[in-house]
Parts: structure tokens; sequence; C-alpha cells
DNA sequence: CTTGACTTTGACGTCGCGTCAGGGAGTACA
DNA sequence: TGTACTCCCTGACGCGACGTCAAAGTCAAG
């Protein structure tokens, strides 16, 4: 018969320990004094303890340990089998995320050499939600401000008076891209979500549904002439992380405030997959 | 201006968190209605609130995380990198403790598919506390049972007659073993416990003190005549565990019944160091 | 004006103990 | 027998980053 703090001690824990565990249900005194409540303890309950210590130094939890324990006896090998084979797939798999953690960090720690703080930060992966757009389509010369930003003016003229007579009611401005053809020249969708409202389509106004996909996106601020900074900044994030770009990219226009390209607020997206 | 709904769904967080984050101050909503308490964000914060994201996926707790968005400017800078390398060790250690992990949980069940379940479970690493021992000596054909055996017989008389005659109040036996000679003949140390009292040596009856050392060490439970099979156990553990014996073993009398054999407990100790 | 979606504050739960606080119990010494 | 010191008890809060109710107020649409 030990006291809780010899027996304590030679298990290497505190008395606190013990005093949890027997009230969790895991090691029980031996013995409890009824009238001063005091917890007495048997060596031979020394063996049951370190094995609780081994399964918690697996990073078992204590209530998974307490039924181990319980059904001691032949089925609960069957148990502690799966336990550890469980503990087992969860490490392996904490290992891959830390891994991945390390790459990032180190990575942050790269560019704040380089000296550009913000690029990376405002990177993100997310899974966008489907969503439905009204939108027209023109042709640009090229990628680059110069070549959409008539484009754009144009575009958004069109789908702006449809909106109009339509009596629809507008959301976000979402636009997209299809890949450069031979000649350079970019096919530019222009348009709005329309979310959940039944509308006719005409010959420049078309109904589509952008898909829910896993993008890269970053937050672009201010006039649209330095976005392929941005957009450069994503396709570097992409590549340093492992994936690849899966489809066309997108830009979600948060803010369009006419007046003040300054405080326009434009969301990049760009499709990715596990490289 | 965003309700917290619309903006919990743009930055894809909780609503929730954002409450929190405004509580403990990392992201406060650009206005709150004084009337009503609705809280109201800028489409600008959602760049802070990707950052605020960004570094709690790395890991960071959400206080450091406050610290640096407070002290925004240029002194941040080295802040957030001397956190980020702090990171980076803590992540890395944390890799190599899982691995560890891993290795365990992986010997433990290469156990169990060998049926010694209790074998391994039963071996732990500590670090003994510093004794004073006052014991005998004496030399035994060899080790194995059958050759300690006699000795332990001897010697325990020898001490225990001294005990009574020097009135000294005696603690645990312990036993410890030198390595064997030539001939194979290993000499046995058998004494017990004393603490701090002081007390005279003897022609037979030496006083020693064991040091604290880093030891594996097992309960075995019942008759001596079995305990190889527990010190073959430890000594396996030892040498896949990336260990090696570093001194002479020890064994400690935990529960020492004339009587009743199969009671005793017996603490098996190797010390040990990396391998 | 109702309905339903959204918002507020407040509070508890999570996990494995560490760490008080206030008070009883055991042991050694005068 | 008093006293001092150590050990033990129960009960409670704290940690970290929110999830998850609950009760009640607010908003926008029909």
């Amino acid at each position: 018969m030990l006291s809780i703090g010899d027996f304590a001690q030679l298990g290497q824990v505190s008395p606190r320990t013990l005093r949890h565990y027997g009230a969790v249900g895991i090691i029980k005194p031996a013995h409890v004094d009824p009238a001063t409540g005091y917890r007495y303890y048997e060596l031979q309950q020394l063996a049951d303890l370190r094995r609780v210590l081994v399964l918690r130094d697996l990073g078992i939890g204590l209530e998974p340990i307490r039924e181990l324990l319980q059904t001691d006896g032949g089925v609960s090998l069957e148990q502690l089998r799966g336990m550890l084979r469980l503990r087992q797939a969860e490490i392996s798999s904490s290992i891959v995320e830390q891994q991945d953690r390390l790459r990032r960090v180190a990575e942050l720690l790269d560019g704040l050499e380089k000296g550009n703080v913000m690029r990376t930060t405002d990177v993100g992966v997310r899974v966008t939600d489907p969503v439905r757009v009204a939108e027209t389509t023109g042709v640009a010369g090229g990628y680059g401000h110069e070549n959409i930003s008539p484009v754009f003016e144009d575009r958004l003229g069109v789908v702006w008076r449809w909106a109009l007579e339509s009596g629809v009611v507008p959301g976000i401005c979402v636009a997209h891209y299809d890949w450069p053809d031979d000649s350079g020249h970019v096919v530019v969708h222009l348009g709005f979500d329309i979310g959940d409202q039944s509308l006719n389509e005409t010959d420049e106004v078309r109904i589509i549904e952008l898909p829910a996909v896993q993008v890269a996106s970053a937050i672009h601020r201010g006039p649209l002439v330095d976005i392929a900074n941005t957009f450069e900044s994503i396709v570097h994030w992409i590549e340093t992380s492992g994936y690849r770009i899966a489809d066309r990219s997108r830009e979600l226009y948060h803010e369009w405030d006419p007046d003040n390209p300054a405080l326009r607020i434009t969301e990049l997206q760009v499709p990715i997959a596990r490289a």
C-alpha cells in the first residue's frame, strides 16, 4: 500500500495526474480510506500505469486507453491492434501536414529575404461556390491590360443595358478568359452573378454556370493596370506549392468604384489541381 | 459594408471565428452599429483576414499574430522573421517527435504479431534518483538464477544481521552486478537504501551511492527464476529504440514476500545512453 | 404584419492535466 | 500535549481556438 505521492514518484507522474486518471476511470486506487478519502495504491498497479503511459506517449487519448484497459483480456488485443493502426495513419498524415507547413514557412521566409512580403501572404487555396453568370463575350488582342481594357468597357456597356432591359438584379461582376489561340487573341467573358433568377438569353448575353472548383485566389487592390503582378504571384505560388493550373482563370470584382480606381478590389482565382 | 455572414463567406471562415477575432483584437469590424450591435466589415479587410489565416495555418497562435498585425509597418518585419524561424524549429522538432512515435507504434504492432503483448509495453525510460545503499558483495558463478540465487540468500542474511546490529531503518532492497570477468564469474552487490542515515561501514558492509542515471526500466512480477525474460525484453527494447547499454544493471525489490514468490515485484533498471 | 433568415450576447464543452485555495490528516519533535 | 511541517483531500479556474446551443433582437421580402 503506497500513498499517492510514493506511487506517483515510482511511476514518474504527478499526484494530480493519478487523481485525474482515477477520476476518468483509468487507474483507480486499490483502496480509498472511507474516513479520510486518502488514496492508496498497490505496487502491482505500477505495471498498469506503465502501460497507460506508453499508450499516452503514443498520442492516444485517455478515453480510448480506458476502453482498452476495461475490456482487458482477449478481446482488447484486436482493439489494441486497431487503435495502433489508426494512430499509425493519424501520425503519418500529421507528419505530412507538418512537412507541408514547414515548406510554407520556408517559402514565406524566402519571400521575406527577397523583400516581397505581402505577395505570397495573400495567396490561399479555397473551393469556390458554383455561380450562375449572365455574360457577353468579346475578343481581345492578347493578355495585358492595354488589350483587355477596351473590350471590357465595351462589353460592360452591353451587359449593363441588358440588365436594365430584363430587370434582373445584378450580383457581383465576374470575368474569365479562354486560352489564347494561335494568333494570340483571347476570348473575354464578362458578366455578373444572377443567383437563381430565371432569364432569357439573347444573341449577345448567354447564361452559363461556372462550376465549383478548387482555386488559388488572391486579392488585388487598386487599378487593374498592375494586375499582372498579382497574377504572376499566384502562378509562382502555384508552382512552388506543388500544384498546377487546372483551368482558365477567373476574376471577381468585389468593389468597382468607377470614380476611384485606387479603391477597387479584385479577386483573382486560378483553378488548380495537384501537380 | 458587408454583414458578418457575407464577409465570413468571402473569407471562408465562420461568423463565430470573426467574432472571436474581434474579441481578441485581431480583426475588428470596420463599423459596429451602436443601436443593434451588428458588425459590418469592409472588403479591404479581406486581405487582412487572409494574412491572418495564412499565419494561422502555419500553426502560429492568435496572440503572436495579433502582435504582428498591431505593430504593422517596418518593425514587424523583423518580428515576423523571428516568428517564422521559431515556427520552423518547432515544426522540425515536432516532426522528429512524431516520427519517433511512429516508430514506437510500429514496434508495438510488430510485437503484437509475435504475441508478446506485454513485453515491450512494460519498458520505459526514466531518470533514477540517486540512492545511498548499504551493501555487501559476493561472487556468483555467472548470470542466471541458479548461480545468483545462493549468493543472494547468503548476502541477504549478512546485511540483515548488520541492519539489526546497527539499528538502521532499511529502505528498499537493491542489487546490482559488475560485468563478468574472464572466467564468467559475476560480482553481486546486494543491499538496501539507507536514505540520509549516517552509518559506519564494516568489513562486509560498505556504503556507496548509486548515481542518478537514465535507465530503461521494467517491472517484473512473480518469482525471479524467469527474470531473464524480462531482462531480455529490456535489452531488445534498448537495441530497437536507438539506445545502448551505458552501465551495469540494477534491480529494485519493491515487494519481497518470502512466503509468496508469486507476488514479488522487481524493477529491473538498465542504464542507457543514445547509441 | 408575418415569416424566415440573420444577428446579437452569453455560456458551456473540448483535452489533459497545472496550479492555486482552503482545510483536514499524518508524523516528528519539544 | 502542543506545534510545526509535510502530505493529502475536494473544488475550481485556466489553457486555445473556436463549435455549438439558447434566448432574444433585427432585417428584408412578400
